[in-house]
DNA sequence: AATAATTTTTAGTCAAGCCTAAATTTTGAT
DNA sequence: ATCAAAATTTAGGCTTGACTAAAAATTATT
C-alpha cells in the first residue's frame, strides 16, 4: 500500500511524463510535489526500491508499469472528484482542485467504481482532461474530436479541417501542420484558450491560438497512446455498482 | 489544523462521552484508536497542551468546548459521507464505516456543507445515528420518536406508549420505565435490535427488547442535551450551497 | 492498613518524510 | 580539455506518532 505522500511523487511524475518528459529530473518532480531537490532525491531512491520507477543515480526517473498503474488510479479518482465536486455539489473549477488532491487518496477501489458509475463513466472532467477507466487506460474518446477540446496527455491525428479557406489552409502550412500530423496537448491556458502543444515528428513545442485548434479536426492516434497498459478490456461494466 | 491522528483521537473521546464516560480513561481511548497506553497517553498530554481536553495526570479526559467543536464536526462529516455512501453510490450499512473513517478527514467546510444540502440535510444517518448541523449540534429530532429508532447519544423522555394493553404497561413497571422516565440510548445492537440504554435517574444501563422499544414514544429531552454548545442557530440555511 | 493488581506515565527506539548544508556528479562554456 | 555552473546525492537533524519495557500512581483486596 503507497502512503499519501509516495501517491503524490508518482502522479507528478505521471504528469510530468504527460508533458513528454522522459526521463523525468529530480529537479522537475520536487517543484511539482513542492518540496526540496534533497527530499525527493531520497524519495526517489525509494520507489525505485519498490519498483514503482525505474532509477539510475543522477539520471532521473521513470515510471515503471506498476508504478504507472498506481498514478493513473489516483489521477482517476481525482478527476472522478472533480466531476463529482463540479457537477452535483455546483463548486467552481477552480474551487476544486485542492480538495479533489485530498479526495483521490481515499483507499478504495470500489468507492471510485461506484462513484465513476453514479457519474455515468464520464470520458472528461470539468477541465477537459481525459478521465482513465478502471484498468488504467483511457477511455477511447469519440472519433474526430475539435483540438480544441481534446484531452491532454494522448497523441492526437490531425484528421481533417473545419473550416477550408486558403487562408487557413496556408497559415497550417506555416505552422507546419497538415493531415496526419501527429500531436499531443501539453497544457490548455485557461486565460485565452490558447493549448500548447507537441508535435511527434518535429519533438518541439507550439502555442496554437483557439482560432486555429477550434477549426482542426483530431483523432487519438493509434496505436501508441503515450500512457498505456496492455491489459485488460476498457469496458465500464466492470463497475459492481447499482 | 488538527492532524488526520489527532482528529480521531478526539472523535474516540466524543463517542465515549457519548456513551456516558466522562472523564474517559486513557485506556479506553487506546483502544477505541487501537493503540497502545503508552501512545496515548503522550497524545492525552498533546491535546490537553493544545486546549482540545481537559486533561489531569492518571484521571483522564474530558473534551473542552474547541474539542468537542472538531469532534463533532468529524462526526458530522462521518455520517454525511455514510448517507451519501449508502444512498447514493448504492453501498450496504456494513461496508460503509471504513470508507467514510477516511472521508471525514478531508479538510473541508465548504465540501461538508454543500454534501450536506446535496442530501437535504439528513437529520439521521444511515445506522439511526444523529448527524450533527454546521454549527456543531445535533439537528432537533422530529418530536415523538419511537425508542427504536431515536438517535444514541441524545437524552430522551418517555412521552408515550403505542401499545396501551396492561401486560405491557405492567412490564414497563417491572423495568422502572414510566412517563417522564429519561434515558440515553448508548448502543444498537445490529443483530437482534436491542438496545442499550441509560437511565439518567438511576444512572444504571440496561438492555430493551425491540418489542419493548418500538412502543414507546420518546423525545428529545430539553433543554440540556448531553452534547450541547452555545453558539449559533441551527437552520439548515447556513450552507452556501446551490 | 498493607499489599497486590491495575492503570498510567516515563524512558528509550523506530520509521516516514521533511529540512539545510556540504559533497559529488553531470553539463555547459570557453 | 578544462573549469564553472547546475543538478543531484549524501550527511546530519527534526517532528509526528507509533512501539516496548520499566517505573510510578491509583485502585482493589485481604
Amino acid at each position: 500500500m503507497p502512503t499519501v505522500s509516495v501517491e503524490n511523487y508518482l502522479k507528478a511524475i505521471l504528469y510530468l511524463h504527460e508533458e513528454g518528459k522522459d526521463p523525468v529530473s529530480t529537479t522537475d518532480v520536487a517543484q511539482r510535489v513542492a518540496s526540496t531537490a534533497a527530499s525527493t532525491s531520497a524519495m526517489l531512491r525509494k520507489l525505485g526500491e519498490r519498483g514503482w520507477v525505474e532509477h539510475q543515480r543522477y539520471r532521473g526517473v521513470r515510471l515503471t508499469e506498476a508504478g504507472q498503474r498506481i498514478a493513473m488510479d489516483i489521477l482517476r479518482r481525482h478527476r472522478l472528484w472533480e466531476c463529482f465536486l463540479v457537477e452535483h455539489l455546483g463548486f467552481d473549477w477552480d474551487q476544486v482542485h485542492e480538495i479533489a488532491e485530498e479526495l483521490e487518496h481515499v483507499d478504495s477501489t470500489e468507492l471510485a467504481n461506484r462513484l465513476d458509475a453514479f457519474l455515468g463513466f464520464p470520458k472528461l472532467d470539468p477541465h477537459g482532461d481525459a478521465i482513465p477507466g478502471p484498468n488504467g487506460r483511457f477511455r477511447s474518446v469519440a472519433a474526430r474530436t475539435l483540438l480544441s477540446e481534446a484531452p491532454k496527455g494522448l497523441e492526437l491525428v490531425v484528421v481533417g479541417v473545419v473550416d477550408g479557406r486558403d487562408a487557413f489552409l496556408r497559415h497550417l502550412g506555416v505552422l507546419g501542420i497538415s493531415l496526419g500530423t501527429r500531436m499531443t496537448v501539453l497544457q490548455r491556458h485557461a486565460f485565452d484558450g490558447s493549448l500548447e502543444v507537441r508535435f511527434s515528428d518535429a519533438d518541439d513545442v507550439q502555442l496554437l491560438s483557439p482560432s486555429v485548434s477550434s477549426r482542426l479536426w483530431v483523432d487519438q492516434s493509434n496505436p501508441t497512446p503515450v500512457i498505456a497498459f496492455p491489459d485488460s478490456d476498457d469496458s465500464p461494466t466492470t463497475s459492481s455498482a447499482s
